[in-house]
DNA sequence: TAATTTATTAACGTATACATTAATAAATCT
DNA sequence: AGATTTATTAATGTATACGTTAATAAATTA
C-alpha cells in the first residue's frame, strides 16, 4: 500500500489515454498523418503495452482509427458522422431533459441551470462566443447529470467528445444563437412544471434545430471532412 | 499475407472477446464468483495480453465488472440498472422508429418487419414464449437496423447485451405480451405513412410500458440483482 | 482475545522479446 | 514499360519476465 502521504500513481494506459484525448480534443494531433504505437509510445513516453490500451480504447470510442501497418489517426468526422451523432444526442437528451421532469429537480439544480442561461444571455450581449459556448456546454451538462442516469450521461458526454472539433471549428461560422437560449429557459420552466412531454418536445426541437442548422452550415462550407 | 484458400487468422483477443461475451450471455458465468486474469486465460487456452485487452472492453461495455487483486466477474444487473437501460433503449429506439419514417423504408424492408409480427402472433397463438422472444427481437433489430444510424445499432446492441440475462430470466414471469404485436403494427403502419412523430410517439409508450412492466415485475419478485 | 503491525503471496501493470504478417521495395518476366 | 513475383522490413499481436502493490496470513502487542 501506498505511504499515506501519496495517492496512488495512476496507471500508465489511463494517463495515455488522457493525454491522447486531450491532444486530439485540443487539435494537436490531426487527421492527416498516421502515428504507429512506437512512434505514440515515444511521444507518451511509456512502452507500447499502456499506448496500445489507450489506443484501443480511444479507436472503441470513435476518436481515433487504426490502420493495419500504418497505426492511428485521429478519426475524420464526415457530415454523414455529425448527422449520426446528433441524431443520437438528440434523441438522448430529449430523454434527459423528460427524466429530469419526472423525477424532479431541487432549487439549487435548477438554479445551476437557469444561471447557465443567463451567462449565454451576458456572453452574447457582449458577442463573446467562447464565453456562450461554454455556458450551453454547462447548461447540457446539467441536464444530463440531472437526469440521473448514469449511463446516458457517459454516453452524452462520449458523442459530445466525437463532435467537439466540429463544432469548435463552425463556433464562428455559425449565425448568433440567438434562439437558443430561450428554448434552453422553456426548458427549465417545462421541467421546473414536472411536465415531462413538454419537456421532451422543447429540446427534441431546438436540438433538431440545431442539428439542422450545422449539417446545412457543413453543406454550405462545402465541409465534408473534418 | 495468407495462402490463398485460408482467411486471416481471427485475432486472439477478438476471439477471447466472442468466447466470453458467448459465456456471459448464455449463464455459463455467473456473477457469484471472480476469475483472475491467469484463470481466464488458462479457460481460453491462451496468454494474459489477449484475455486482458478482452476483459478490458467487456468491463467497459458493462458487461463484467473487474476488482483489483480478485479479477473479472459477470455484472450483476440491479433493477436500477434495468431502470437506466430501458431509459435509453426508449430513447434510442423511438428514434429509431422516427428516422424509419422520416427517411422511408423499402417494400422489402417494411415486409421483414411485417414478417416478424406474423412469427409472434404465430408464436403466441401456439403460446410459444421462446420463439415469441426470437420474433420480437428481430423486429426490434430490423427497426434499429432500418434506421440507417450505424452508432445508434451499436448503442442498441450494446444496451440489449447488458439487459440479456435479466430478459432471458424474466421472459416466464411476464404476463403473455398480448398488445406487443399490435404496437409493433401500429409502428409500422406510421413507419409506412412516412409519419415521424407518430412512429415515435407509439413506440416510445411501447417501450414505457415494456419497461414499467419489467420493473415492476423484477419488484414484486425481488429480484433486486440479477 | 482483540487490535495492530509486519510478512508473504499472488494479481496486475508494464516492458520487452519474439513470431506473425501487411505493406512495400526489389527483382524478374513479358 | 508495365505486370507479376519474390524478398525485405517494420508494425502488430502475443507470450512472458519482472516490478509494483493489494489482500490476506502470520506475528506481535496490549
Amino acid at each position: 500500500m501506498n505511504k499515506k502521504q501519496t495517492k496512488p500513481k495512476e496507471p500508465l494506459a489511463n494517463k495515455a489515454y488522457r493525454e491522447l484525448k486531450r491532444k486530439i480534443l485540443d487539435n494537436e494531433l490531426h487527421t492527416g498523418s498516421h502515428m504507429t504505437e512506437q512512434e505514440v509510445s515515444t511521444l507518451l513516453e511509456m512502452s507500447r503495452t499502456p499506448t496500445r490500451e489507450a489506443m484501443l480504447q480511444l479507436a472503441r470510442e470513435g476518436l481515433i482509427e487504426l490502420k493495419p501497418r500504418h497505426g492511428m489517426r485521429v478519426k475524420p468526422v464526415s457530415i454523414e458522422d455529425m448527422k449520426e451523432i446528433y441524431e443520437i444526442l438528440t434523441g438522448l437528451e430529449s430523454t434527459a431533459a423528460a427524466l429530469c421532469a419526472t423525477n424532479g429537480l431541487n432549487n439549487d439544480q435548477l438554479s445551476l441551470m437557469r444561471e447557465s442561461v443567463t451567462a449565454m444571455d451576458e456572453a452574447l450581449q457582449q458577442d463573446d462566443l467562447i464565453q456562450w459556448a461554454a455556458a450551453d456546454e454547462r447548461f447540457h451538462r446539467y441536464l444530463v447529470e440531472f437526469s440521473d442516469n448514469q449511463r446516458l450521461q457517459k454516453l452524452v458526454s462520449n458523442f459530445i467528445e466525437q463532435s467537439h472539433r466540429v463544432r469548435m471549428l463552425t463556433l464562428k461560422m455559425r449565425p448568433k444563437p440567438n434562439s437558443s437560449n430561450k428554448d434552453h429557459l422553456d426548458v427549465i420552466n417545462a421541467i421546473e412544471s414536472n411536465n415531462a412531454e413538454t419537456a421532451r418536445l422543447i429540446h427534441h426541437q431546438h436540438r433538431e434545430k440545431s442539428g439542422r442548422m450545422l449539417i446545412s452550415l457543413l453543406e454550405n462550407f462545402g465541409l465534408n471532412h473534418m
